[in-house]
DNA sequence: CGGTGCGCTGCTCATATGAGCAATCTGATG
DNA sequence: CATCAGATTGCTCATATGAGCAGCGCACCG
């Protein structure tokens, strides 16, 4: 249409040679309101692009959809860069910048573990809050606190805000229930339980339910364990404990097996900051983010748009 | 930095959420001059980027340049697509543009040949002027008036503008200088060739000085003409003539076997509009235009670029 | 032929924005 | 510690812009 070409036109001088609409309505013999309006629809039609380009920059318009869709406290989006590399990075900045930014400071602060809650934990500048008490929410992977496995990241948050750090001395999960029992009867442990339970905040991820997860990786569950779990209808875990696509625990005696805090917990919080990221979890974060599992939602522009098309 | 992020913020808001500087200001609590200020840097620092999107776009701070640097009475530039598919096509749909707005219309208008006009040929609407007389500056290949040859191609514009075609009744180059001046003597060749080197305006391509060629192809030339031609400091060609990046002729016995207007004609022409597309002419595009043999510029974002960059 | 309603135009006026300037802060230097 | 240059801030005021509305032309339909 002849009409549009004028659009590109108006937006070129307007947009590329900073000229005012009256300049431009003097040059093309039009009326600086006809200016205005062609301005006005070359950016509906999506001929003027205006891009925020910064690894920072967020998605408020994805941020609110999903926070009035799922009644959310929040939600962070941040866009996903052409080659992907990098949307885990940009995820757990926003992440950390949430955590930071976040008001009242909790006081005790319950995180799980994984790739993605350490890639949060790297992201968090050093004295981004302070006395923090970091407990962990589940049962982890080694007991040494230097960094590598779960404690380490509990280590690195607690450190940053310069707070305390109460790691829960158990694995994730137990061959038997008595065992189980038998460790969450443990004064220790079940003092730290208590206390992930009380916390003001929560910081989670979720793993997809395949042979990438954790549980695997570290040999709490086998490849084939993971399979029939998701032959069962289980879409990922949670601190642990894998869940169906209505959020119900698929295997309960598996989760008998399980040390860590309920996921009646998270339901219930206030402050229950899931952070996720990629393709691979977009299931699980439906279910976490359809089922109340948290608050706060911290992903990338996929997820979140994965999030809101379907129903 | 700090204050990067708050650009970031702030033009968040003002660009994806339409919100006004002094909301802006309340919501960030800074002032809103602050605000305005943010966005200035955040926009000179490219964290805000807009883009006109529009086969049809044009970039208007390198015509500019352009038209500063060298003299010229005009310059067309068109964005590269990425894919560097379509260039040509763009370039064509501008100059056809170009073409088309050109005050006063042309009574006569000069064309040469090659791949690049014939597509700004089939660019030009039907209708773009009323009573323009097309005249070929030099030999082409078929005599056939239909499409194809450098004759249809002149004759599409033409039709196209309700116009006369005079076509030149000649090859390209000959191979003895006897038959090129007897051609001349012929009082058609002459009287075309008067016509020619008087038209209003002038449309023309030049060629790079490879294999790849016109000439070559049409067999006016072998691939080792060509190849000692560029032995000898030739770049291209312009109307079948082969220049050197000073514009002179690298070849004179060469040029008096070659039938067309004199490039003199050029060179004086008030509007000469030289039309090219693509990194495997820019060195011929800038003998052109360095030499001031062309007074309006058609071509691509790349090419301008490469035209601006050295000295 | 005469409505009648829709879309486009150019206006008025309120608001948003940028230029320019004085006040203030910062931090380097003697 | 005093001083001063340079940056940064928040202002005033002129200008640019968008919302909303009345007038106009045009196509459609009775």
């Amino acid at each position: 249409m002849e009409e549009e070409l004028l659009m590109v036109r108006v937006a070129e001088l307007y947009y590329d040679e900073d000229k005012t609409q009256d300049e431009i309505g003097a040059l093309l013999k039009i009326s600086r309101w006809k200016v205005g309006r062609l301005l006005t629809q070359a950016r509906e039609r999506g001929i003027v692009r205006i891009e925020i380009v910064h690894p920072r920059a967020r998605r408020l318009g994805l941020e609110r959809q999903l926070v009035e869709r799922h009644g959310l406290a929040a939600a962070i989006v941040v866009p996903a860069p052409d080659g992907d590399d990098g949307t885990l990075d940009r995820v757990a900045h926003a992440a950390a910048d949430y955590l930071t930014a976040m008001r009242p400071v909790p006081r005790t602060l319950g995180v799980s573990w994984g790739r993605t809650l350490r890639a949060v934990a790297e992201a968090l500048p050093d004295g981004w809050a302070t006395g923090v008490t970091v407990v962990q929410l589940n049962g982890g992977v080694s007991l040494n606190r230097r960094s590598g496995g779960a404690a380490g990241l509990a280590v690195t948050i607690a450190q940053r805000a310069s707070g305390h750090v109460s790691l829960l001395p158990s694995p994730a999960i137990l061959e038997r229930v008595e065992t189980k029992l038998a460790i969450e009867a443990d004064r220790t442990v079940a003092g730290i339980l208590e206390e992930a339970a009380e916390a003001q905040a929560f910081l989670f991820t979720a793993g997809p339910c395949d042979a990438t997860s954790a549980h695997v990786e570290n040999g709490y569950l086998t490849a084939s364990d993971v399979e029939e779990l998701a032959r069962r209808g289980a879409v990922g875990d949670l601190l642990g404990r894998y869940i169906d696509t209505d959020g119900n625990i698929v295997d309960p005696q598996l989760d008998a097996r399980t040390v860590g805090v309920d996921l009646a917990r998270l339901r219930g919080a206030k402050r229950a900051v899931f952070v996720t990221a990629g393709a691979a979890k977009h299931d699980i974060a439906r279910t976490v983010v359809t089922n109340g599992l948290c608050s706060v939602l911290v992903t990338d522009e996929n997820t979140a748009r994965a999030l809101l098309e379907e129903q």
